[in-house]
DNA sequence: ACTGTAGGCCAACGCCTGTTGACATGCCAA
DNA sequence: TTGGCATGTCAACAGGCGTTGGCCTACAGT
């Protein structure tokens, strides 16, 4: 049964060279020149192309659906520049599900205002990019995915929460009772599209949401 | 594009007769005699151990990782078997994903003890039937495992809730943020695996996320 | 005892998948 | 000018998929 390590190889093989000629594979994770003295190569544009039809596919599809061969028609190239690239789907899915929250710094915000913030910042953030929707579903049929997922938790929000926590120690499960909250709502309105989490308005979500986050950060241990 | 339309003709042709002879179709949604004098097919165990096995299956791999060869093996039969039974794979899963809450009566419940009996109650259906997780799964991921969530929240959820909402208007509000805060546990619980919150005790989830419910389901609209 | 039919298995179909290797092209340095 | 190498295309591979139709077996009604 070949599907049973969905593509938990992903990390160690991902950015294989099929040759050992690829220098410039840093150039699409957003730094252009961070070598020595590297050329800018000229295959950055396909690149780039690639990652951006792979978030649209892996979004809208999921990872079983989104196939190489679709990947790579909407990115106007040949399935097999894809394999070069990233060297297998596990790669490229890898390097297009890199996804930044861009969670707000609470530090300086009043306590009692945390919770809208946070609220309101999220909600913005999932209508901006369906690449977060995408995520939602990838992380709950694929393994590679929940990985993902957790990753941003320990790594974009535990830290932010952190910051203001008044018992640091409190911190994760804190932070996991926000995700919990917040991860549900976006479910319900983007992914299940549930007729009365669509139809309610995002002031609406946020004065309802608001005081459940704000609860779970600062309120004392019930 | 073929799988533009995952399977959303699963509801019209699912239960498809191959040749017009199968009348005890039935048999295998629970009533074992409900025609007027229909004999016990000698089907009804293979069928079973179909549904059995697709329950398994969908629930563990989701509906594209879950093939049809996987689940005959599993149910120890030929996969043409899925096929005269259910039609297709889309049939199977429309028979396979009845899934039943059993949302507690809360009309002869204190009404301050209403969000931690929903809290309870949810977190052992949760945690005592895999299937519920397999529904998220699926649902997050195909169109036809979504509309099957929404079924089960429009016709075993709502309700329920309906029945104990002051003002019924505002069942639907109040069940789909109750539905974003309870699936969101769910989620980062049994889905993600977040650290955190599997860390949870069930005693904590109930304490901290019983008021959340209890405000979403009784306090005035803020 | 005979026969119709439901239950079941087997082998194959056409299609699509991820992946590979051979081959063309064009840029850049020597 | 000539070589080497990055870029890219093409065609094919092996395997898995959902699905189909034919064939065998055994039970039930007459």
């Amino acid at each position: 049964m070949p599907h049973d390590r969905p593509l938990t190889t992903a990390e160690p093989d991902a950015p294989a060279e099929s040759a050992a000629s690829d220098t410039g594979a840093d150039a699409a994770a957003g730094v252009p020149s961070a070598g020595p003295a590297d050329p800018p190569r000229r295959s950055a544009a396909t690149r780039a192309a690639i990652l951006a039809a792979a978030r649209d596919r892996f979004a809208a599809d999921g990872y079983e659906r989104a196939t190489i061969r679709a990947i790579a028609r909407e990115a106007g190239i040949d399935p097999s520049m894809v394999m070069r690239y990233y060297g297998n789907k596990a790669g490229l899915f890898a390097a297009a599900s890199e996804i930044e929250v861009h969670a707000p710094d609470l530090s300086h915000v009043p306590r009692e205002e945390a919770g809208a913030r946070l609220v309101r910042h999220f909600l913005e953030r999932w209508e901006g990019d369906e690449v977060l929707t995408g995520m939602l579903r990838v992380g709950a049929t694929n393994e590679a995915g929940a990985e993902r997922m957790r990753g941003v938790f320990a790594e974009q929000i535990r830290p932010v929460l952190t910051a203001v926590c008044p018992v640091p120690e409190e911190a994760p499960k804190r932070a996991a009772l926000i995700a919990s909250q917040i991860l549900g709502m976006a479910l319900c309105r983007y992914v299940l599209h549930l007729a009365p989490a669509v139809a309610l308005s995002n002031e609406e979500v946020i004065a309802w949401l608001a005081p459940t986050i704000q609860r779970y950060l600062t309120a004392e241990q019930p």
